[in-house]
RNA sequence: GGGGUGGUAGUUCAGCUGGUUAGAACGCCUGCCUGUCACGCAGGAGGUCGAGGGUUCGAGUCCCUUCCAUCCCGCCA
């Protein structure tokens, strides 16, 4: 007989059916014996009666515990009307056990799996993360995670995008965040670092005449994390598009998150339509925040509140409370060093570059930043001239030759954004912490308690890609 | 690197101004129960009070040191 879901039975009132699953809760009334029994698509109970049991059943359903992993054959029938379970999605059937056969014993979990209201302290959750997942919310999480994911792709592809999968194994260059480095065994002293986001690559595309790429791309960043900023390594949907404007680019994101969103999550309502164009400037007197909450009731579970901040600063002053890393003295980029500035600022940059906006772009939503991105600069004398006025040694520059070199080839205006997807599904789904969206994250220290990881390696493996480790 | 909060049973927590044998709920084990669905009832097991030191007649409680967790600042182009 071929399992079916727990969900299935609804339609099968009458039938023999099969099912298999995880014993979420065990009531024993004595001479009867409920067993709610749990799979992916949900919890049915199960009746079980000795006397409708055959021999072999009938002796080992004393020692069914829940967590148990069951195959349970038996027929579906209608529950009384008394009976019926409003809470349960298959509340109005139940299945008598006829035959019932223990795939796997379980011991007590660490914490309990049924109740979801008891939870158990972070790191003991990470630790037993296979039966945290257990958990419906936690399961449900996941679910959403693959639909959005999904939706976005599949969005994108019929908008003429391209997904392209990019290197893991990447250069170290000068840009924000630490990286994360693998040493290279076949070149010895030399070290891949893990990219922070696909950002040269994805422009390199362009040049390559892609014309519209995305890429649902993992970025790691070796930086101190909190509630929405992961450790490590997290999601982004990296876009980037030819032969378009800053208006193109928000129109087409804003078109597809609203229909994501509409699509998806249909309780959600959202404050603005179509969303505000923020001014930065403005933004910071009248909030404070770059990443202002503009919901009208903050109370409201379902409100969303999207919206674009435009008109930022190419240039940050480098102070020594702030300061880019891999900059001089004077200015810093605001964004990326690629971002291009606005045409009618450009003369600013030979008089005063702390004047001079640019075209970067934040996605913001209820309080967070959910993407960033610009239109960059694809004119390469312009691109020298903003390394000069950031303070970019000769050294520095050479990092960049390929980008240099391509850049003599033909390149199309172009520009992108990247939503950060752990964050966007942190809000949609009311969830405090980029954890709960993650399958298997690490804890803000970054560990994996699960795994142990890091971990040390054998000498062996050091030696052969020349380290030397600092007891 | 800095700051806030926390660490007591398997889990989540309570434990007042230092005072008898450290409690509750859930979970777990045993028994009873044929309509439960947070089943119920009766009983039971389970504790290095994070660790080390100190003050005191007496420390879960006060002091010092230290470890761990989490949130925030720094950091995050």
């Amino acid at each position: 007989m071929t399992r079916i879901k727990t969900s299935e039975t609804i339609n099968k009132i009458g039938e023999t059916v099969l099912i298999k699953g995880w014993v979420n809760n065990r009531r024993n009334m004595g001479k009867i014996v409920f067993l709610d029994v749990r799979d992916r698509w949900g919890i049915l109970q199960v009746v079980v009666v000795p006397s409708e049991l055959d021999e072999a059943s009938q002796s080992l359903i004393a020692s069914v515990r829940p967590e148990f992993v069951l195959a349970i054959e038996g027929i579906v029938q209608k529950r009384g009307d008394k009976q019926i379970n409003p809470d349960l999605a298959t509340g109005t059937v139940e299945l008598l056990a006829k035959k019932i056969e223990i795939l796997s014993e379980a011991e007590t979990p660490p914490f309990e799996i049924e109740n979801e209201e008891r939870q158990a302290n972070e790191e003991l959750r990470l630790k037993y993360r296979y039966l945290d997942l257990r958990h419906e919310r936690m399961k449900n999480n996941l679910v959403l995670r693959d639909k959005v994911f999904a939706y976005l792709s599949n969005w994108l592809r019929a908008n003429d995008f391209v997904e392209v999968q990019t290197p893991i194994l990447s250069k170290s260059t000068p840009e924000g965040a630490r990286d994360y480095l693998v040493p290279s065994r076949l070149h010895p002293g030399k070290f891949f670092a893990l990219p922070q986001a696909p950002q040269q690559y994805k422009q390199l595309l362009m040049v390559a005449g892609m014309d519209r790429y995305f890429q649902i791309a993992p970025c790691f960043r070796d930086e101190d994390a909190r509630a929405d900023r992961s450790p490590g390594e997290f999601y982004q949907l990296d876009m980037e598009m030819s032969f378009v404007t800053q208006e193109d680019i928000l129109n087409l994101v804003e078109s597809m998150m609203t229909q994501m969103v509409k699509e998806l999550f249909p309780e959600k309502k959202m404050t603005f339509e179509p969303w505000p164009r923020l001014d930065y400037e403005e933004v910071m007197k009248k909030y404070g925040s770059d990443k202002p909450d503009l919901r009208k009731n903050k109370d409201d579970k379902n409100e969303l509140a999207f919206a674009w901040v435009v008109n930022f600063p190419l240039f940050m002053p480098q102070t020594d409370e702030d300061r880019f890393v891999g900059a001089g003295d004077t200015w810093g980029p605001a964004h990326n060093m690629f971002t291009m500035p606005k045409e009618e600022d450009i003369p600013l940059l030979d008089t005063d570059p702390g004047k001079a906006r640019s075209y970067q772009h934040d996605l913001i939503l209820n309080g967070f930043e959910v993407g960033g991105g610009a239109v960059r600069i694809h004119d390469m004398k312009l691109q020298e001239k903003i390394w000069d006025l950031i303070g970019f040694t000769d050294n520095q520059k050479e990092q960049f030759k390929h980008y240099f070199e391509a850049f003599k080839y033909g390149v199309p205006p172009h520009g992108g954004i990247a939503p950060g997807l752990e964050r966007l599904l942190m809000v949609l789904l009311g969830e405090k912490n980029l954890k709960e969206v993650t399958a298997f994250p690490l804890t803000s220290d970054g560990r994996d308690p699960m795994m142990e990881s890091p971990s040390i390696v054998a000498k062996e493996q050091l030696d052969e890609l020349g380290i030397a480790v600092k007891k």
